[in-house]
DNA sequence: TATTATAGTTAGCAGTTGCTAATATGTCAA
DNA sequence: TTGACATATTAGCAACTGCTAACTATAATA
Protein backbone atom coordinates (compact mmCIF):
# COMPACT_ATOMS: atom_id res chain seq x y z
CA UNK A 1 0.00 0.00 0.00
CA UNK A 2 1.24 3.52 -0.82
CA UNK A 3 2.63 5.72 2.25
CA UNK A 4 0.56 8.02 4.46
CA UNK A 5 1.47 11.81 4.67
CA UNK A 6 3.35 10.66 7.65
CA UNK A 7 5.47 8.26 6.84
CA UNK A 8 6.69 10.57 4.28
CA UNK A 9 7.66 13.40 6.69
CA UNK A 10 9.55 11.04 9.06
CA UNK A 11 11.32 10.33 6.19
CA UNK A 12 12.08 13.56 4.93
CA UNK A 13 13.15 14.39 7.88
CA UNK A 14 15.93 11.67 8.36
CA UNK A 15 16.72 13.09 4.82
CA UNK A 16 16.77 16.58 5.73
CA UNK A 17 18.78 15.83 9.01
CA UNK A 18 21.03 13.35 6.85
CA UNK A 19 22.49 16.55 4.82
CA UNK A 20 23.45 18.26 7.70
CA UNK A 21 24.94 15.82 9.85
CA UNK A 22 25.77 11.80 9.14
CA UNK A 23 24.23 11.53 13.48
CA UNK A 24 20.71 11.23 12.80
CA UNK A 25 19.17 9.29 15.71
CA UNK A 26 15.71 9.35 16.27
CA UNK A 27 15.80 11.77 19.06
CA UNK A 28 16.51 14.20 16.54
CA UNK A 29 13.67 13.24 14.30
CA UNK A 30 11.47 13.99 17.45
CA UNK A 31 12.59 17.44 18.10
CA UNK A 32 13.09 18.49 14.73
CA UNK A 33 9.26 17.72 14.06
CA UNK A 34 7.74 18.19 17.53
CA UNK A 35 6.66 14.87 18.14
CA UNK A 36 7.36 12.49 20.90
CA UNK A 37 9.28 9.69 21.22
CA UNK A 38 7.52 6.42 21.19
CA UNK A 39 5.48 8.54 18.41
CA UNK A 40 8.89 8.38 16.32
CA UNK A 41 9.85 4.87 17.37
CA UNK A 42 7.11 3.57 16.02
CA UNK A 43 7.44 5.42 12.44
CA UNK A 44 10.59 4.46 12.02
CA UNK A 45 9.93 1.14 12.86
CA UNK A 46 7.67 0.95 10.17
CA UNK A 47 10.35 2.46 7.89
CA UNK A 48 12.65 -0.25 8.68
CA UNK A 49 9.78 -2.73 8.27
CA UNK A 50 9.09 -1.58 4.57
CA UNK A 51 12.94 -1.33 3.65
CA UNK A 52 13.67 2.47 3.61
CA UNK A 53 15.34 3.29 6.64
CA UNK A 54 18.70 1.17 7.84
CA UNK A 55 20.24 1.52 11.82
CA UNK A 56 24.13 1.79 11.49
CA UNK A 57 26.61 -0.17 13.44
CA UNK A 58 26.50 3.01 15.93
CA UNK A 59 22.98 3.18 16.03
CA UNK A 60 22.03 6.10 13.43
CA UNK A 61 19.95 6.56 11.28
CA UNK A 62 20.50 5.72 7.40
CA UNK A 63 18.05 5.74 4.19
CA UNK A 64 18.75 2.71 2.70
CA UNK A 65 18.90 3.31 -1.24
CA UNK A 66 14.58 2.99 -1.76
CA UNK A 67 14.40 5.42 1.02
CA UNK A 68 17.07 7.82 -0.08
CA UNK A 69 15.48 7.66 -3.84
CA UNK A 70 11.82 8.76 -1.98
CA UNK A 71 13.29 10.63 0.34
CA UNK A 72 14.65 13.21 -2.33
CA UNK A 73 11.50 13.01 -4.95
CA UNK A 74 9.49 14.29 -1.64
CA UNK A 75 12.22 17.20 -1.08
CA UNK A 76 12.53 18.25 -4.33
CA UNK A 77 8.50 18.56 -4.02
CA UNK A 78 9.10 20.64 -0.71
CA UNK A 79 11.66 23.03 -2.47
CA UNK A 80 10.01 23.39 -5.78
CA UNK A 81 6.76 24.24 -4.52
CA UNK A 82 8.27 26.61 -1.89
CA UNK A 83 9.53 28.59 -4.77
CA UNK A 84 6.61 28.75 -6.58
CA UNK A 85 4.81 29.96 -3.61
CA UNK A 86 7.64 32.61 -2.62
CA UNK A 87 7.44 33.88 -6.39
CA UNK A 88 3.56 34.20 -6.39
CA UNK A 89 4.55 37.10 -3.14
CA UNK A 90 3.94 34.19 -0.41
CA UNK A 91 6.22 34.78 2.30
CA UNK A 92 8.76 32.12 2.92
CA UNK A 93 7.55 30.80 5.94
CA UNK A 94 3.55 30.36 4.91
CA UNK A 95 5.26 29.11 1.61
CA UNK A 96 7.59 26.40 3.18
CA UNK A 97 4.33 25.81 5.65
CA UNK A 98 2.05 24.90 2.81
CA UNK A 99 4.51 23.47 0.53
CA UNK A 100 4.82 20.75 3.46
CA UNK A 101 1.56 19.68 3.41
CA UNK A 102 0.66 19.97 -0.55
CA UNK A 103 4.15 18.27 -1.01
CA UNK A 104 2.18 14.76 -0.16
CA UNK A 105 -0.85 14.99 -2.29
CA UNK A 106 0.42 16.24 -5.62
CA UNK A 107 0.33 14.26 -8.91
CA UNK A 108 3.79 13.08 -10.79
CA UNK A 109 2.47 14.87 -13.66
CA UNK A 110 1.02 17.62 -11.96
CA UNK A 111 4.21 18.17 -9.75
CA UNK A 112 6.07 17.92 -12.78
CA UNK A 113 4.22 20.95 -15.14
CA UNK A 114 5.10 22.92 -11.86
CA UNK A 115 8.63 22.05 -12.42
CA UNK A 116 8.34 22.95 -15.83
CA UNK A 117 7.09 26.37 -15.76
CA UNK A 118 9.39 27.10 -12.42
CA UNK A 119 11.93 26.09 -14.87
CA UNK A 120 11.08 28.53 -17.49
CA UNK A 121 10.40 31.03 -15.04
CA UNK A 122 13.64 31.25 -13.87
CA UNK A 123 16.07 31.26 -17.12
CA UNK A 124 14.98 34.33 -17.91
CA UNK A 125 16.21 35.46 -14.60
CA UNK B 1 -11.16 23.04 16.52
CA UNK B 2 -10.80 23.02 12.68
CA UNK B 3 -12.55 20.98 10.60
CA UNK B 4 -10.61 18.24 8.92
CA UNK B 5 -10.39 16.85 5.06
CA UNK B 6 -12.81 14.59 5.22
CA UNK B 7 -15.63 16.96 6.79
CA UNK B 8 -14.96 19.60 4.17
CA UNK B 9 -15.04 17.01 1.54
CA UNK B 10 -18.86 16.13 2.51
CA UNK B 11 -19.53 19.78 2.94
CA UNK B 12 -18.28 20.29 -0.38
CA UNK B 13 -20.02 17.52 -2.10
CA UNK B 14 -23.52 18.65 -0.62
CA UNK B 15 -22.73 22.02 -2.04
CA UNK B 16 -21.85 20.66 -5.54
CA UNK B 17 -25.06 18.89 -5.32
CA UNK B 18 -27.55 21.42 -3.87
CA UNK B 19 -26.57 23.42 -7.40
CA UNK B 20 -27.80 20.86 -9.28
CA UNK B 21 -30.73 19.97 -7.49
CA UNK B 22 -32.07 21.33 -3.98
CA UNK B 23 -32.80 17.27 -3.36
CA UNK B 24 -29.72 15.82 -2.11
CA UNK B 25 -30.23 13.24 -0.17
CA UNK B 26 -27.52 11.07 2.02
CA UNK B 27 -27.28 8.58 -0.41
CA UNK B 28 -26.69 10.71 -2.95
CA UNK B 29 -23.67 12.68 -1.21
CA UNK B 30 -22.67 8.81 -0.70
CA UNK B 31 -22.88 7.43 -4.31
CA UNK B 32 -20.83 10.60 -5.63
CA UNK B 33 -18.01 10.65 -2.78
CA UNK B 34 -18.25 6.24 -3.37
CA UNK B 35 -18.65 5.86 0.33
CA UNK B 36 -20.98 3.66 2.46
CA UNK B 37 -24.05 4.45 3.83
CA UNK B 38 -23.43 4.69 7.37
CA UNK B 39 -19.96 6.50 6.35
CA UNK B 40 -22.09 9.27 5.37
CA UNK B 41 -24.75 9.18 8.05
CA UNK B 42 -22.44 9.92 10.64
CA UNK B 43 -20.24 12.50 8.84
CA UNK B 44 -23.66 14.00 7.97
CA UNK B 45 -24.79 13.98 11.75
CA UNK B 46 -21.53 15.67 12.66
CA UNK B 47 -21.93 18.63 10.37
CA UNK B 48 -25.62 19.36 11.60
CA UNK B 49 -24.04 18.97 14.81
CA UNK B 50 -21.64 22.14 14.16
CA UNK B 51 -24.49 23.53 12.41
CA UNK B 52 -23.67 23.35 8.96
CA UNK B 53 -25.92 21.33 7.55
CA UNK B 54 -29.90 20.68 8.30
CA UNK B 55 -32.74 18.71 7.03
CA UNK B 56 -35.68 20.46 5.40
CA UNK B 57 -38.91 19.07 6.05
CA UNK B 58 -38.85 16.88 3.30
CA UNK B 59 -35.48 15.23 4.84
CA UNK B 60 -33.38 16.94 1.89
CA UNK B 61 -30.16 17.97 3.17
CA UNK B 62 -29.73 22.00 3.15
CA UNK B 63 -26.66 23.67 3.79
CA UNK B 64 -26.79 26.67 6.73
CA UNK B 65 -25.66 30.02 5.81
CA UNK B 66 -22.43 28.65 7.80
CA UNK B 67 -22.21 25.96 6.01
CA UNK B 68 -22.70 27.73 2.45
CA UNK B 69 -20.20 30.51 3.18
CA UNK B 70 -17.37 27.49 4.09
CA UNK B 71 -18.78 25.44 1.25
CA UNK B 72 -18.44 28.19 -1.26
CA UNK B 73 -14.77 28.89 0.06
CA UNK B 74 -13.62 25.20 -0.22
CA UNK B 75 -15.54 25.32 -4.00
CA UNK B 76 -13.93 28.16 -5.12
CA UNK B 77 -10.38 26.55 -4.04
CA UNK B 78 -11.39 23.80 -5.81
CA UNK B 79 -11.93 25.57 -9.29
CA UNK B 80 -9.19 28.41 -9.02
CA UNK B 81 -6.70 25.35 -8.55
CA UNK B 82 -8.11 23.87 -11.31
CA UNK B 83 -7.48 26.26 -13.62
CA UNK B 84 -3.90 27.00 -12.35
CA UNK B 85 -3.18 23.28 -13.03
CA UNK B 86 -4.70 23.16 -16.28
CA UNK B 87 -3.34 26.44 -16.98
CA UNK B 88 0.38 24.77 -16.73
CA UNK B 89 -0.36 22.44 -19.29
CA UNK B 90 -2.18 19.43 -16.64
CA UNK B 91 -5.24 17.05 -18.32
CA UNK B 92 -8.37 17.90 -16.93
CA UNK B 93 -8.66 14.81 -14.98
CA UNK B 94 -5.71 15.15 -12.75
CA UNK B 95 -6.06 18.50 -12.54
CA UNK B 96 -9.21 18.42 -10.72
CA UNK B 97 -8.06 15.05 -8.33
CA UNK B 98 -5.28 17.43 -7.33
CA UNK B 99 -7.41 20.28 -6.60
CA UNK B 100 -9.75 18.14 -4.45
CA UNK B 101 -6.48 16.95 -2.44
CA UNK B 102 -5.14 20.33 -2.15
CA UNK B 103 -7.65 22.39 -1.43
CA UNK B 104 -7.59 21.06 1.65
CA UNK B 105 -4.35 21.68 3.09
CA UNK B 106 -3.37 25.49 1.37
CA UNK B 107 -3.58 28.46 3.27
CA UNK B 108 -5.30 31.42 3.30
CA UNK B 109 -2.51 33.59 1.78
CA UNK B 110 -0.82 30.94 -0.49
CA UNK B 111 -4.57 30.45 -1.99
CA UNK B 112 -5.00 34.61 -2.55
CA UNK B 113 -1.55 34.84 -4.06
CA UNK B 114 -2.45 31.68 -6.59
CA UNK B 115 -5.88 33.34 -7.02
CA UNK B 116 -4.30 36.94 -7.64
CA UNK B 117 -1.87 35.72 -10.33
CA UNK B 118 -4.81 33.69 -12.12
CA UNK B 119 -6.76 36.82 -11.85
CA UNK B 120 -4.04 38.51 -13.76
CA UNK B 121 -2.98 35.52 -16.59
CA UNK B 122 -6.96 35.35 -17.12
CA UNK B 123 -6.93 39.01 -17.80
CA UNK B 124 -4.72 39.22 -20.87
CA UNK B 125 -7.47 36.52 -22.76
C1' DT C 1 30.40 1.52 42.61
C1' DA C 2 26.12 3.84 42.66
C1' DT C 3 23.48 7.38 40.84
C1' DT C 4 21.80 10.07 37.18
C1' DA C 5 20.83 11.33 32.50
C1' DT C 6 19.89 10.07 27.75
C1' DA C 7 17.94 7.14 24.19
C1' DG C 8 14.86 3.94 22.81
C1' DT C 9 10.97 0.75 23.34
C1' DT C 10 6.53 -1.31 24.86
C1' DA C 11 1.80 -0.93 26.35
C1' DG C 12 -2.13 1.20 26.04
C1' DC C 13 -5.36 5.47 25.25
C1' DA C 14 -7.83 8.75 22.10
C1' DG C 15 -9.62 10.74 17.93
C1' DT C 16 -10.58 10.38 12.92
C1' DT C 17 -12.61 8.00 9.25
C1' DG C 18 -13.25 4.28 6.37
C1' DC C 19 -15.89 -0.38 6.56
C1' DT C 20 -19.70 -4.40 7.28
C1' DA C 21 -23.70 -6.28 9.64
C1' DA C 22 -27.85 -5.59 11.49
C1' DT C 23 -31.79 -2.78 12.55
C1' DA C 24 -35.51 0.59 11.89
C1' DT C 25 -38.62 3.29 8.86
C1' DG C 26 -41.22 4.47 5.21
C1' DT C 27 -43.17 3.81 0.46
C1' DC C 28 -45.00 1.26 -3.24
C1' DA C 29 -46.89 -2.74 -5.48
C1' DA C 30 -49.03 -7.41 -5.49
C1' DT D 1 -52.52 -6.06 4.08
C1' DT D 2 -48.27 -7.93 3.21
C1' DG D 3 -43.88 -8.16 1.18
C1' DA D 4 -40.10 -6.01 -1.00
C1' DC D 5 -37.23 -2.24 -1.79
C1' DA D 6 -34.89 2.11 -0.62
C1' DT D 7 -33.15 5.08 2.91
C1' DA D 8 -31.12 6.01 7.18
C1' DT D 9 -29.14 4.77 11.45
C1' DT D 10 -26.75 2.14 15.18
C1' DA D 11 -23.11 -0.88 16.75
C1' DG D 12 -18.85 -2.25 16.41
C1' DC D 13 -14.29 -3.28 13.77
C1' DA D 14 -9.80 -1.71 11.76
C1' DA D 15 -6.02 1.26 10.47
C1' DC D 16 -3.49 5.41 11.21
C1' DT D 17 -1.15 8.51 14.17
C1' DG D 18 -0.68 11.45 17.81
C1' DC D 19 -0.08 11.00 23.12
C1' DT D 20 1.54 9.58 28.27
C1' DA D 21 3.37 6.27 31.52
C1' DA D 22 6.48 3.04 32.46
C1' DC D 23 10.24 0.16 31.27
C1' DT D 24 15.12 -1.07 29.56
C1' DA D 25 19.74 -0.18 28.31
C1' DT D 26 23.65 2.40 27.98
C1' DA D 27 26.82 6.01 29.20
C1' DA D 28 28.52 9.68 32.09
C1' DT D 29 29.37 11.32 36.66
C1' DA D 30 29.69 11.86 41.73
Amino acid sequence: MPMQESGEMYLETIYILSLKSPHVRSVDVGEYMGYSKPSVSRAIGLLKRDGLVQTDEFGYLKLTPAGEEQARGIYERHTVLTKLFINLGVDEKTAADDACRIEHYISEQTFNAIKTHMVKYTEGK
